[in-house]
DNA sequence: TGCTTGATCAACCACTTGATTGATTAAAGA
DNA sequence: TCTTTAATCAATCAAGTGGTTGATCAAGCA
């Protein structure tokens, strides 16, 4: 399975990137629509040096861009990078279920009747797979 | 909108949880079935302790539970907490796209631009780190 | 030309994170 | 019992994060 090291790289930071409450706040603004650093500083009580920075990171992460407009600098949402994380996160999610689903048809082949959907997951000591 | 305080600390946990190459790994490995850390640490060249924090961060933010075996602390995936972490980016997804949408139809309507930051990638200038 | 506004840069500080090594707990096996 | 195995705890360290204040840049406007 090749990797590219910058996908790797990029989802770290985009992970982290929501890692933080007021980043998230952003994202959730901006998925609004645009606004300006000020516009997104003004629910928060730091420093719009501080909401500058969580900017910075969110940019680096590729979770939004910038433009210009005169002296502001509009910040849009890129949806895409959000749909990168998703896409990574529920492919572990559908290999799980899958994994999951084919372990509870060899328990229930075994002869144990009750096949339960509830993760009984503690009594299993991995061998297959 | 009642925001529980809990849920925004689990959040923060499981996106940073996520944030890191080793963690991602070790989900990665996990939904492939349950593993104990000595096996977990099996394919990375730092200490078994390192790799024992990580399953402690990775616990800490309900993306896996451990058991008790004899000896052995199996490790699981907990796919219910990723499925919050994919509900939450696609809630904003979603949102971002409905908006999109309805700003297309209004500049189709209008026939020009001159609402706030429309984010024609046309327009886009710098990517700059 | 100056002045104001929007935003960033720079230096600094407290705190956290990721890693290490060495010691320790807990259960199995001889 | 003594030894081995699985895993955690404890102390420590370098590097990174999130915040501050003060200075600076860049574009309109008087």
């Amino acid at each position: 399975m090749i990797v590219d090291p910058k996908s790797e790289e990029r989802l770290d930071r985009a992970f982290m990137a929501l890692a933080d409450p007021i980043r998230r706040r952003i994202i959730a603004r901006l998925s609004r629509g645009s606004a300006t650093v000020n516009e997104l500083a003004e629910p928060f009580e730091i420093s719009k040096q501080a909401v500058s920075k969580h900017i910075q990171v969110l940019e680096q992460a590729g979770l939004v861009t910038r433009t210009r407009d005169a002296q502001r600098r509009p910040v849009h949402l890129n949806a895409v990078e959000l749909e990168r994380m998703t896409s990574w996160i529920d492919r572990y999610r559908l290999i799980h279920e899958q994994q999951f689903r084919s372990l509870d048809a060899v328990l229930g082949a075994m002869g144990a009747s009750d096949a339960a959907a509830p993760p009984s997951v503690d009594t299993i000591k991995e061998k297959e797979q």
